[in-house]
DNA sequence: GATTAGCACTCTGTTTTCATGAGTGCTAAC
DNA sequence: GTTAGCACTCATGAAAACAGAGTGCTAATC
């Protein structure tokens, strides 16, 4: 259908020159082929249905928001990476990276530089992981290490004190009995589990239980704390943003590490979201689209990635390099937890 | 010296403006009670003397930066900290914040806060510190747990991989050896010593010596990694950086970790370093001035903290709350450590 | 001799005016 | 259904006019 063709050179131009085109550039189009008197006909139309918005009336026309969606849902191929580029995304990772923060970091970083937009990820969430084991080591006169092993491997391990009359024997018998109790059950329910039913069974044992809790809890709800941003400063490069007000506002609320925690965590259900523009619910950020995608650590999905930039964003190309980081850092947490949990 | 008075008010003026100051403005102030004709002539010979310098014949004066090294070393008084403000400094450490990271990245936030400025914080350099026992825990099948205690704590605890036949014994023995080996020496040091002596005696543990040593270097020289950065937006409110293209540059330096870095480690000798524009030879920092601190952990100096901003930067109140902010953090630091070297 | 009032002069930032040109909508011809 | 042609609109940019802040200098004053 034709109008939709002309729409969707629109758009293309858009995305590319961020100014409002005018019925001439169309007409020029090899791909169409019509007069730019035909052109502006359709374009009438087009604005009629709600996809064209003209900024005053002698300038060309600007897709409006639906129009976008309209794109997304319906016009868009799904781009492909070039060679080069997946060759990229492949030496991110090549480097040794022990630790998962460090993955996510890089990870946010390669978005950022590929995409060119302001990219987050989402550290892996553990509260819906399962427990596995909890083991507990002495090391010292007073501390032990306590290891607590899941579903994906370890969560945590962390040093906590413990009383001086305790010895190793006494240490494997209290592992035991948490492992029982506790086994098979989501991170984020021992806290509710552990209280009422244990607090008596093993109530001497009291001060530690609740370090040990602590440290599960911190593993589990770091929260906004588990974003890590990357690229924030590209956004400048767009001539939307040219305008100071708009570029601080923009930062400001990309700051807040709140705010992209929810924009984050609002649509892990789908494999892919895009919220475009107005869409967005979250922040202020109604002048922003933004896209996200899940990741999973073996088959559990367990965090996203994402981008934020104008509204004319590359959708096309950012969903497909998304699609591909996040299949990638899947592969690579996989084989780290896999590691571990041997 | 009236001189220097008048010098002080333009100064002080400028910094709170940021707009040339006329003889106008100065001559209204009552602590100097002088007509405008006569400031006039003193500003005059304070231009000659390559303190002033006029953007335009018609435009009031501006401070040079000869005039900003002569405030800072000899008029300046040192800023005291309001009761509020150092209240807010405790409160600050106040929430239970149980890595060194976090207190970390709590100081940048801080900082940026208080001085409105963009600050930047150097955790602990462990290169100087001192080990002084290397410890192996066995912890399931084939995993083990390194702790490396030092001078000022723990420096970094590990798991590592080791032969399914060693036995804890075993490992008990090898700890002791390593520990003999390397007490009392630099960190940084490890890794020279290692090599040549005791791979022939240790040689059949090369395996997890070489995970060990890794460990090591991983935790003292993350280098340019360790630099937390905090209100880097701040830098937008002021109007010399209402220029898109300044803006950009300075956003663009501050990304990049490197600088940063260089900027935190160059000036570690002195308690406190203030480099104003064109005094800084690193990165594109000219535009700006860089005032940094060293803070302590126990009585050694591992790291410091810092502010970038203009060049107008308000320097009294900034050594006043690096100097406040970085005793609060030696204090909390130490405390930290010292529990975990019990 | 230091200070000040007065005044002409300079230079910037702002507002006004005007011309240019890109783009449109409509009509009439193809 | 498509296109050429034309009158009309409006943003953008340059040039011109203006207001105001600040200076340097001179001459009067303390």
């Amino acid at each position: 259908m034709r109008k939709m063709r002309i729409l969707q050179a629109i758009i293309d131009d858009y995305i590319l020159t961020a100014t409002p085109v005018g019925s001439r550039v169309i007409s020029l189009n090899p791909e169409i082929a019509l007069s730019s008197a035909t052109i502006r006909n359709v374009m009438s139309e087009l604005e009629g249905m709600g996809y064209l918005e003209q900024p005053h009336t002698s300038a060309g026309r600007i897709p409006s928001e639906k129009a976008y969606r309209f794109y997304v849902n319906r016009i868009m191929h799904r781009a492909m990476l070039t060679e080069a580029e997946k060759q990229f995304i492949r030496t991110c990772y090549s480097t040794t990276l022990d630790k998962v923060d460090e993955v996510i970091k890089q990870t946010a970083w390669a978005i950022s530089s590929m995409t060119r937009y302001t990219s987050m990820v989402l550290a892996p969430q553990l509260s819906a992981v399962k427990l596995k084991r909890i083991q507990l080591v002495p090391v010292a006169e007073e501390k032990a290490l306590a290891v607590i092993v899941t579903d994906a491997g370890i969560a945590r391990d962390a040093m906590i004190r413990i009383p001086r009359d305790m010895d190793s024997l006494h240490l494997e018998q209290v592992s035991h009995t948490l492992t029982e109790r506790l086994k098979n059950h989501r991170l984020d329910e021992i806290n509710a589990l552990l209280i009422p039913e244990m607090y008596e069974e093993l109530k001497e044992h009291r001060d530690f239980l609740n370090q040990m809790l602590e440290s599960v809890k911190r593993s589990i709800d770091k929260g906004p704390a588990a974003v890590e941003l990357s690229g924030t400063t590209n956004i400048l490069n767009y001539p939307e943003y040219s305008d100071m007000e708009k570029a601080r506002n923009f930062l400001a609320a990309v700051e807040s590490k709140d705010v992209l925690y929810k924009l984050l965590t609002e649509a892990t259900d789908l494999e892919f979201s895009v919220r475009i523009g107005g869409e967005n619910e979250t922040g202020n950020m109604k002048g922003c689209s933004v896209v996200t995608a899940t990741y999973r650590v073996g088959e559990q999905p367990l965090g996203s990635l994402g981008v934020i930039g104008p509204i004319r964003m590359n959708y096309a190309r950012v969903l497909a390099i998304l699609g591909h980081m996040g299949k990638s850092l899947s592969e690579v947490l996989t084989t780290m937890y896999e590691e571990e949990r041997k």
